[in-house]
DNA sequence: GTCGACGATGAGAATTTTCGGCATGGCCAT
DNA sequence: ATGGCCATGCCGAAAATTCTCATCGTCGAC
């Protein structure tokens, strides 16, 4: 019976997940605040914190650090705005997974089991072989791609990048995580290239009248909103 | 202190082993055929097995074989002939490593300390950042490969293509596995393929002067003695 | 508003992949 | 053994993809 500290300022989301989680037979811990989050993982021990970014004093970000000083408790953060996160995600923190608002109680209690599930590492690709992100489709094992219901052809490298992209919706990869995540030896090419199959693909999914891709200036590219 | 055994019917190759592998520091045990092999296993227990293939009556595969039942006990092969023990290896046997003769002592007693250095685990590579094999020597990390004092330009699947080989040197790689290890994603291209790289991988290496791709008819490639 | 850094774009070079035809090896029947 | 036959590998060339480079546009910090 896993036990859960959510840390957020607002005392009605915590409501919310609080009961989220419990209905599905976790056990949870509050905090309101930074230092309080600190201060209840010192005492309570939990499995995993879901931890607000956007807080008054100490933000979520310097939690995690302080935190992470000394232990490696799973974090999933919860972020308010969409372009806030970006940033953050762009720092390596040693986050475990991020749910931007507004987001289903389900949907998170989801992300909690998959962390759980996939022990405590913080990066661990849960290799599913379809993954679906608003009405964008990717089949892993049969190598094709759909926008809604026009399917979308691509190339290894594309195929490579989007994979990745998919694999965590919203979070900004560098370039050099996404070549690394398409090829086998990351020391060969350059960071440029990246851009062409970004633009590319870009093109691609135009053509069938998506536009998923997101720059994140001075970090590399996310997949946005679909 | 290791104790291996070495299986050969040949007893001037015994001897020669065994001077070479006291003189390391091992403990040296001996059977000259199948039969003797076993007894001598299971009396001894060995850390090691140096094991010649072509024996009378029960040859070294069936020995492996047998032994497999119920020990992981490490296995170097020794081969009379390089062509023969191409389709042997094409047959997942559990043998860590292999030889063919003629080799030097000094070598095979590198493999030995090889194989012990990398624990008992039958397929695990040592990942080690610089391979070599005879004159020919590849550097992972630097991503550069070298025919004696000449340095050869690879292209990345290419160099994808040797590292394999050379990780396992006369062992025969079907294509199929050669794609694997160069790739992402296995599914994409036709095996063909890999003829393309291994020619363009051959004239290069030419080119230095060396040779060392073999075909190895209906199973794949090898590298052979350098 | 200006400047500097970073991303987009176009074009071309390099690499990878495929394909079809030819050569060769291994196997079977003679 | 010999010759034919089928499977498999090799080669040349073209198509597709990937990678790089130079230039221009845009974002964001000051």
């Amino acid at each position: 019976m896993p036990k859960i500290l959510i840390v957020d300022d607002d005392p009605h989301i915590r409501e919310v997940l609080r009961f989220a989680l419990e209905k599905d037979g976790f056990s949870v811990g509050e905090a309101a605040n930074g230092a309080q989050a600190l201060e209840r993982h010192a005492a309570e021990r939990p499995d995993l914190i879901v931890l607000d970014i956007l807080m008054p004093e100490m933000d979520g970000t310097e939690v995690c650090r302080r935190l992470r000083r000394d232990h490696a408790t799973p974090i999933v953060f919860l972020s308010s705005r969409d372009d806030e996160v970006d940033r953050i995600l762009g720092l390596e923190l040693g986050g475990d997974d991020y749910v931007t608002k507004p987001f289903s109680p389900r949907e998170l209690v989801a992300r909690v089991r998959a962390v759980l599930r996939r022990g405590t590492s913080a990066v661990t690709e849960g290799d599913s072989p379809v993954l679906t992100h608003g009405r964008l489709r990717l089949d892993a094992e049969r190598f094709k791609v759909w926008w809604a219901e026009t399917e979308v052809t691509l190339t290894v490298t594309e195929f490579g990048i989007l994979r990745t992209l998919l694999r965590r919706p919203g979070k900004v990869y560098s370039r050099e995580e996404l070549i690394g995540a398409a090829y086998d030896f990351h020391n060969v090419v350059s960071d440029r290239t990246v851009d062409s199959h970004v633009r590319r693909l870009r093109a691609k999914l135009a053509a069938a009248g998506a536009d998923p891709v997101e720059t994140v200036h001075g970090v590399g590219y996310k997949l946005g909103n679909c």
